[in-house]
RNA sequence: GGACGGGUGGGUGAGUGGUUAAAGCCAACAGACUGUAAAUCUGUCCCUCCUUGCGAGGUACGAAGGUUCGAAUCCUUCCCCGUCCA
């Protein structure tokens, strides 16, 4: 007896290339509610610099799992993985189709595949090993050598979690991956990859960029900052939040921090597809989201998984 | 017209006679990624060829000559740029 699974859509690709559009008419033809997969989107008072759709735009179709948290806050993959899963199952469970819209690969993959059975951020642990005067690599050499041999001596982020995890468990991480991780289940996902023209994508970025900030992005992060959150709050260290926040300091001229921002997003849109087209099973469409042709393409893939899902 | 300073690979910028096809940084391109992921990190980066090697050859440091076994580095002339004096 094969168990049922419920069809669910993911809309993936780089930054700009017109998710959030095509999310918008297949949840209308198939009657879907939007959930966002973007590790900046989850943030409030970020608008402009995140380009979130406004409400007025979301034609009416709900869209979960943004606008969640403040802009202080730590949301990790894990976190992610958890809400974003138990919104499946409400989605699911209303007979809607759950589209899972959004460019942070990670995020996606931890929800898809899962992470291993790891322990959660260690802040006490981390400020300590950032103090040792050993080198971060050789430590790992020590507690995990089969991380150290994956990791790079330069990968500082990644050497302190493995060794964060080493000794919080006081096992090697390479054992706890080696024990796997819990993938979505009861799900027959058919995963869409947007990639339009490089040299399209980038002027839409670039015209993209110019104006959030001529929509007042500089003045949305004024206001956050007069907000009561920590003033070194994570989601500001975002691609364009940084900028907006360096003119404010006085660091940087509106021309400089457009320019910069332009820049970081394209490689951000770079590293995007590196990731995305690692992730197997993905049917890419190479056009805007936007674009007649993609949403044609996009629908009859929906249509086709449907008829063989249910 | 005169006096200095300077012209280096896509950009910036080291290099002042020999392991220099030329540091570093940036951009670009490619890649990695198991709880900070819009983060973090890696590789390639003049051209051609192959037996893909700390391989062979060809070009290259404004231009043209010259000195030298050997020059981006020294000399001469010319061109261009900057600052100052007329």
């Amino acid at each position: 007896m094969v168990e049922q699974l419920e069809p669910l859509v993911v809309i993936a690709g780089p930054t700009g290339s017109g998710k959030s559009h095509l999310a918008l008419s297949l949840a209308e033809d198939f009657v879907g509610e939007i959930v966002n997969c973007d590790s900046v989107q989850v943030y409030r008072h970020l608008d402009i610099g995140t380009a979130k759709l406004p409400t007025a735009a979301r034609r009416g179709i709900p869209h979960h799992l943004m606008d969640i948290i403040d802009p202080d806050a730590i949301f990790t993959a894990g976190d992610y993985a958890r809400a974003a899963r138990n919104t499946l199952r409400e989605i699911s469970g209303r007979g809607r189709l759950p589209i899972v819209v959004g460019g942070t690969g990670f995020y996606l993959r931890a929800l898809l595949h899962g992470l291993f059975e790891g322990p959660i951020r260690d802040n006490a642990l981390r400020a300590k090993l950032a103090d040792r005067k050993t080198p971060l690599h050789r430590i790992l050499k020590r507690l995990d050598p089969a991380a150290a041999a994956r990791i790079h001596a330069n990968d500082t982020q990644k050497l302190i979690r493995a060794i964060e995890v080493c000794l919080v468990t006081r096992r090697p991480m390479t054992s706890l991956h080696r024990e796997g991780s819990t993938p979505l289940s009861g799900y027959s996902a058919v995963l869409i990859g947007l990639d339009p023209p490089r040299d399209l994508l980038y002027r839409r970025l670039n015209e993209r960029c110019a104006e959030m900030f001529a929509g007042g992005l500089v003045n949305e992060v004024e206001a956050i900052l007069a907000m009561p959150f920590s003033q070194d709050a994570k989601a500001l260290e975002s691609i364009g939040y940084r900028q907006a926040v360096g003119v404010l300091a006085g660091q940087m001229s509106v021309e400089e921090a457009i320019e910069n921002t332009q820049q970081s997003t394209r490689q951000y849109a770079k590293r995007q597809l590196t990731w995305f087209r690692r992730e197997a099973g993905v049917h890419w469409i190479p056009g805007f989201g936007d674009a007649a042709e993609t949403y044609h393409a996009a629908k009859e893939l929906v249509q086709s998984a449907f008829s063989r899902a249910r």
